[in-house]
Parts: C-alpha cells; sequence; structure tokens
DNA sequence: ATGCAACTTCAAGCCAACTTGAGGTCAAGG
DNA sequence: CCTTGACCTCAAGTTGGCTTGAAGTTGCAT
C-alpha cells in the first residue's frame, strides 16, 4: 500500500503538516508507521481528512467528528444518534439556504433600509420557523484554514 | 416603538447577555438608548440577532457578518461580494448534504469497515468535485454557544 | 422606604484549534 | 562525504468568541 509523507497528504488536502500533526496528537487521525522520525500515511488519511473538512465545515467539534468516524475511521455511535446528527444537518441546511437567499436578495433589492422590506423580513424569519428555544443551533467558526495566506 | 431591556433580548434569541454586551461593544449590533443604565433595544434587533445567528452557523466571523449586515443593519458590501458569499454558501450546503447522506449511509450499512465500502467512498468523495486545491473551504468553530449549557 | 433582581462596568480568565519557534534528525542527491 | 530541505519534538504563543467575578447602580413591587 502506498505510504505519504506529511507534506504529501497537506498538499493533497490542504491541511497544513502543523495542523496533521496535532490532529495526530489527539488521535483524530493516525499515521500507520514511520520512515525514520517521519511520519507515514496511507491514502485513506486523504478520505478521512475530507470527511473531517466535512464535519468541520457542519460545525463540528473535532472532539464530535472523531466520535462520529472513530479514530480509526470506524464509527462508533448508535444509530439513533447518527441519524439525530443527520437531522440537525438537515435543520442547518434549511437555515444556510435561508441565508442564501437573504444575501442574494440583499444584494439584488434597492430598498433603503433592508430591515423595512418586507421580502428580506419573510426570508430572515422562515428559518426560525423550527427550533426556536432549541438545544443546538450554531456552527463553529474556524481560522479559515485551508487558505494558506501567509 | 417598543423597547427591549437585554434581558428581554436574550428571552426572545437564546443569545445571553453577556453576549450582548459583547456583540455591542464589537459594534456588531447596537442599543438605541439607555433607561437609566439599562440598555435598551430594539425590536429589530432580534431579527438582527437571527441573521447573526445564521450566519455563525454558516461559518462567518463576526468581523464578516458585521460587515455583511453592517453594525447598523445595513449591508454596505458590493453585489459581487454578496453574490460571492451566497457562492460559498451554495458549496457549503452541497457538502453538508454529502455529510448528512454520508451519516445516514453510515448509520445503516453494515459493513465492517466504511472506508472500504463503495457507497461511502463515493458520498465522500462528491463534494470534493469541486474546489480540491481551491481557497476556501471551511467553515469556523464556535464554542457552541446558543445552547446555554451551565 | 426598602429590598432585591436585574442590570451596569471592567479586567481577567477560558477553551478550541491551531501556529510559531528553537533546536535537532536524517535521507537522498550531487 | 556533505549539504539541503523536509521532516521531527516540545513548549509557548495566538486568535476568536465568549464567560466569570467583583463591585457598584437602579427600577420597581411590597
Amino acid at each position: 500500500m502506498k505510504l505519504l509523507d506529511i507534506g504529501e497528504v497537506a498538499a493533497r488536502t490542504g491541511v497544513s503538516p502543523s495542523t496533521l500533526r496535532y490532529y495526530e496528537e489527539i488521535g483524530l487521525i493516525a499515521s500507520v508507521s514511520r520512515h525514520g522520525l517521519r511520519r507515514q500515511f496511507s491514502t485513506e488519511a486523504v478520505l478521512q481528512l475530507k470527511l473531517i473538512g466535512m464535519g468541520k465545515s457542519a460545525g463540528f467539534s473535532l472532539d464530535e467528528i472523531a466520535e462520529m468516524f472513530g479514530r480509526d475511521g470506524v464509527p462508533n455511535l448508535p444509530r439513533l444518534t447518527l441519524h439525530q446528527k443527520a437531522d440537525d444537518l438537515d435543520q442547518q441546511i434549511r437555515e444556510l439556504k435561508s441565508l442564501r437567499d437573504t444575501l442574494r436578495h440583499v444584494a439584488d433589492c434597492p430598498a433603503p433600509s433592508h430591515l423595512e422590506c418586507p421580502t428580506f423580513r419573510r426570508l430572515v424569519t422562515i428559518a426560525g420557523r423550527r427550533g426556536v428555544g432549541r438545544g443546538r443551533q450554531s456552527a463553529p467558526i474556524v481560522p479559515r484554514a485551508a487558505t494558506p495566506r501567509r
């Protein structure tokens, strides 16, 4: 099986080497061996990292992601929990759509103040039609990492 | 116009008073006046906070949100930029759907290791079919705030 | 008039998720 | 053989987004 060293994984995934080391340290991913000092990753790691990226983008913490997909890539959560997470995602997708539509509307609507525009108000309020006093809503904020902007 | 004091806004939005003060401090929202020492918010603030919540959930930083909707609620970004953000959201929605489907699949698929399941691999890889080496991908991570869990 | 819950300020603290820096190892190419 | 650059470890620093604590004020119901 082909092995990748950390730079190669970084290049393929956009995740920096230091982050990869950090992920390994917290048990989110694992390297399969060492070549001298150097970590060797299997190509599976690339897939795993894609999954991790999706999880982050959905607002899950690294701990939650580790729970969902196991340090080894095998999920250890009960079905019910997984389906619940999926339901959460559905709700979040609704919110995102609403925000997207709001942004598009704002870009095009010539109203002086959007807070007065009925279309705007409707867009903003629909997403709330569920989960008003509910448990989990928000997604996390990542330092916008994939862009290696320095 | 009806005025709300901070506790009332907190009750209606699920955003804690300390967070509201913080948001005001960084210029994300504004109170319209004081009643004695106490901040008074207009009911618009509730709407604004809904918007802010959506923005956070989409992974925007508070700074970005402030840019998008202005400290005063009026967006000051050029159309093009807004449409770009909307496009980003579309991409993110695709990722979220893919993650949702992956979770559901994982919940139901009896394969021993999912990394070997072709369905799984397909689900994970499709979302990547755009933006492989691209600029912005990920969404931020917020401390799971809306749930006042203590 | 008094008590008290809900507010106030300000500084400090906290957590997740990384990044940075110093100082060191090592393997492969010239 | 020697350089070079990509890797290594470990500790400390950074950033965003809040929360907490101490110490004080105040509107309002009793």
